[in-house]
DNA sequence: ACGCTCCTGAGTAGAAACCCCTATGCCTGG
DNA sequence: CCAGGCATAGGGGTTTCTACTCAGGAGCGT
């Protein structure tokens, strides 16, 4: 079987899209579906198009590369990124990171690297330039400490926050009524209106909630 | 500034130690020092010559690189080491890590690539082949403590790692069951036998399952 | 004293997930 | 050819969580 690789290319230069474009149809099965200027341009035709791989400049005008993929994860848009940039930046490394994108490549690299980058990231794998070794080797350290505290969760009570303590221990309400001697109704209600303050809906959004910020309760 | 950085390359092959040096003078400033064929040779040389870099195979009769290297550290000497390996063995890489090797490049790589990774590591950073990108991701989660795959993880059909990766993303069977264009009921009887292979109970444990291994699946 | 928030508890309803079965069709290895 | 694994689909029942409503009491500031 050869499915062809439907790709999206991002990038507010045309020379530099359309060296990339040559750079990746130089393999047959990569077909570059779309090429975008700016971050609106680029969301809606992932919408439109559904490519299976996006390759996203950071500097972008109207929504930087970043702020597509926050996008494409809130809306649901299920497709492989590969973040291009120019400069070597922590922050914005690290911020790729906490969005799961699988490839992260310098715009200094060979062009054979976006190629590599490619191929290992639609083997289901991650390619992250070299040049970023370190910030990957040191990462713990950083990502940590600078996450932004999420909305809402101050807006907590001390009653709820002990509760959605035993919640990210993945406990029932009935067993966190047991613990706290409380009764099974009351923290079902406590859990109706943690729901509504952070503002998340879904069977199992406020235990995912619990379980990403367990760090800070 | 030009000082001419001192190198030692080992491996086994003569072919191949040729090559590399080729590659490696073609930079003027690099001077290849000695070429070593096993790991007792490596050492004699590295006491005899004290070069700033050494380029060592794992791969090698006497000695293999990484035992070199621990001889290196217990004996005190000091010269950056960059790794050289075929292979993409998540216990060797490993190893070279704890052992804070600066360099970590895979054979089939580009030869530039070698010729970066000597740049890298003698202005201070360390250099790490793409292909192992997914090594160093998660060598954080296991140096945290749960270390190395989930028992019963292999054990996961596709069908069931595709359903998996759908639960992780939080979506409910029903959903899940509309994009694949499959019956809710056959969605949650896949949910059901997961639970039994993983031998997680409960309404969260298997969204708390997929959310922890997700970069696995 | 009056509002206000918080903690507590409860009724009702529905959605979602789990748990116990059965069953069919497909493919593969012995 | 048959056993076994896998993917598919369903029945019936239980538990858990969410989403609404309501209500009493404690504490707190104006």
């Amino acid at each position: 079987m050869k499915p062809t690789l439907k790709i999206l290319i991002a990038d507010d230069h045309p020379l530099f899209r359309q060296g990339l474009r040559k750079t990746i149809e130089t393999e047959p099965i990569f077909h570059v579906v779309r090429e975008a200027g700016d971050g609106q341009a680029t969301l809606h035709a992932i919408r439109e198009l559904k490519p299976d791989l996006c390759v996203l400049d950071v500097n972008m005008p109207a929504l930087d590369g970043l702020a597509v993929v926050r996008q494409m994860r809130a809306q649901r848009l299920r497709a492989e990124v590969i973040i291009l940039t120019m400069y070597k930046e922590e922050d914005l490394f690290n911020a790729a990171m906490d969005l799961e994108v699988k490839g992260y490549v310098l715009k200094e690299s060979a062009v054979n690297d976006i190629l590599e980058a490619i191929k290992a990231v639609m083997a289901g794998h991650r390619y992250i330039s070299p040049a970023l070794s370190d910030f990957l080797l040191t990462r713990r350290a950083g990502s940590n400490g600078l996450r932004e505290s999420k909305p809402g969760l101050d807006r907590l009570t001390s009653a709820e926050r002990r509760i959605l303590k035993l919640i990210a221990e993945d406990r029932t309400s009935k067993e966190i009524a047991d613990q706290l001697g409380l009764s099974p109704r009351t923290v079902e209600n406590h859990r109706t209106n943690m729901c509504a303050k952070l503002d998340v809906h879904g069977i199992h959004s406020l235990v995912k909630f619990a379980y990403e910020n367990k760090s800070r309760l």
